[in-house]
DNA sequence: GCCAACGTTGGC
DNA sequence: GCCAACGTTGGC
């Protein structure tokens, strides 16, 4: 069982987005980075649990629960010549892109932000959310880190 | 294989 | 909107 933090712009796809969708399930797609590739192709089993982080707002923050509810399987996207995720260069015999499903758990009773995660650094020690220069869309979040937020979010804010 | 140019991410 | 950080592309 791994734990996972997958980011989302909530103009474009938030976690209100996600608790809309039918079952609460959507397809996590349009990955084209080869590093969050591989942590979805290598790493993810049905049944790991996400946080869902949103970026690119006016607070930055982890704001839910999600899990993994399928294995990881081909992007259809990369192969949509009318996508923004279209891929000429995947060959269909050998896909280039993975994604799995993701389904909506709970909401945060507040969001975990940035601001207090970094101001609290020292807790979460080697946590790549809180790296210098992060981009990463999908990364690793260990058991510790996990408690850490959950923790955090039973607390008032800062 | 190097590296400059370019595009994207994402916090602020 | 700005810009730092980083990934990718493509010329050589």
């Amino acid at each position: 069982m791994n734990y996972w933090l997958m980011k989302s712009e909530p103009d474009v796809f938030g976690i209100e987005h996600l608790k809309a969708c039918k079952d609460k399930t959507e397809p996590w797609d349009g990955i084209r980075n080869y590093q969050a590739r591989n942590f979805i192709r290598d790493d993810m089993k049905k049944g790991d649990k996400v946080f869902f982080y949103h970026s690119n707002c006016k607070t930055p923050g982890i704001v839910g629960i999600a899990k993994v509810v399928s294995k990881p399987y081909p992007d259809p996207t990369q192969f949509d010549a009318g996508s923004n995720y279209f891929d000429p260069k995947s060959d269909p015999e050998d896909p280039r892109w993975v994604l799995v499903d993701i389904q909506h758990v709970r909401d945060l009773k507040r969001t975990v932000s940035l601001t207090e995660m970094k101001a609290r650094a020292d807790e979460f020690g080697d946590f790549q959310l809180l790296a210098r220069g992060n981009r990463l869309s999908i990364l690793p979040v260990s058991k510790d880190q996990w408690d850490q937020v959950l923790k955090m979010e039973k607390e008032n804010p800062a």
